[in-house]
DNA sequence: CGGCAAACCTGCGAGC
DNA sequence: TGCTCGCAGGTTTGCC
């Protein structure tokens, strides 16, 4: 499912329901998503404070009274939702439940199971095999043109596909990848390593200003996304290119409106006239 | 090392 | 109605 912006989003309704709370009761309804579940997981979280909440690329990170980090990625199709701690069962793809001191329940849904969950210690962070990899954040101010330029040098890929590498920029994902380009006026295919100076700041420009849009309307709901008390996101309905094929494109009067084809394995979007 | 297809898993909509 | 096919917001693995 998410992106950065609904990661973000996701992250922001669970610290409305578990920043600062006790978590009174943990319990999981199978022994792995993408890969197991860390030992003895709900007996580590339960009894636990949440004391703060981040986010850093696509991951969510829970910071427990104890010292150590319940770590969530939300796959595909991931979603937390917050309900009231009652006796309902569980339901159809749930796989992880918490309920707090303030009698909330805070429960992992993941059809695909494509999500995971890990518990570290917070001074791991740094070393975690899944963290220690990523590239920068694109909303920091770290994430600069010449810091992109210089993540592009040697690549002879495709800068749609190189966008999706999260070890050269974090957080973004198909979507955000084909509208970014088209808010720059580059073309998909076009190979990184030639993307120019000025167009790399038209780049970095797009990808802060997408990025922050979508995080401001709540992420973008397709299938999967939920914020987790339940409402949608509507950044889709702001989306230039994706999923739009045959279209017109926004601003572009071309006859072929938005054309669509596939890089590695995934649908990219674009106008073949305003992307050069 | 780079690049790409396949794999992981389920659901949904389109087309027949 | 019901079946099959293709596609889905991510990441890892294995093969050239």
């Amino acid at each position: 499912m998410p992106e950065l912006p609904e990661v973000e989003t996701v992250c922001r309704g669970l610290a409305e329901a578990l920043q600062g709370r006790l978590l009174v009761r943990a319990a999981t309804f199978r022994a792995d998503l993408r890969r197991p579940f860390p030992p003895a997981f709900a007996e580590r979280l339960q009894g636990r404070r949440i004391e703060t909440i981040a986010r850093r690329a696509k991951y969510m990170t829970l910071y427990l009274d104890d010292g150590w980090v319940w770590l969530i990625h939300l796959g595909m199709s991931g979603r937390m939702l917050i309900g009231p701690a009652d006796d309902a069962p569980p339901g159809k793809h749930d796989h992880v439940l918490v309920e707090t001191d303030q009698g909330r329940r805070v429960t992992y849904n993941d059809a695909r199971r494509f999500g995971l969950m890990d518990l570290f210690p917070a001074a791991d962070m740094s070393n975690h095999p899944l963290l220690k990899g990523l590239g920068p954040e694109p909303l920091d101010d770290a994430f600069t043109p010449a810091v992109l330029s210089r993540a592009l040098v040697g690549k002879s890929g495709p800068i749609k596909t190189v966008l999706l590498d999260q070890t050269v920029v974090a957080g973004i994902g198909n979507i955000y990848a084909s509208e970014s380009l088209f808010r720059a006026r580059i073309l998909p295919d076009r190979p990184a390593e030639t993307i120019t100076g000025k167009q790399s700041e038209r780049l970095v420009k797009a990808i802060k200003s997408v990025l922050t849009e979508a995080i401001a309307a709540g992420g973008s709901s397709l299938r999967d996304h939920r914020r987790p008390n339940g409402e949608l996101g509507y950044f889709q309905h702001a989306f230039a290119v994706y999923d739009r094929e045959g279209e017109p494109c926004p601003g572009c009067t071309c006859a072929e409106g938005v054309r669509r084809i596939v890089q590695a394995g995934r649908s990219t979007f674009f106008c073949a006239k305003r992307q050069k």
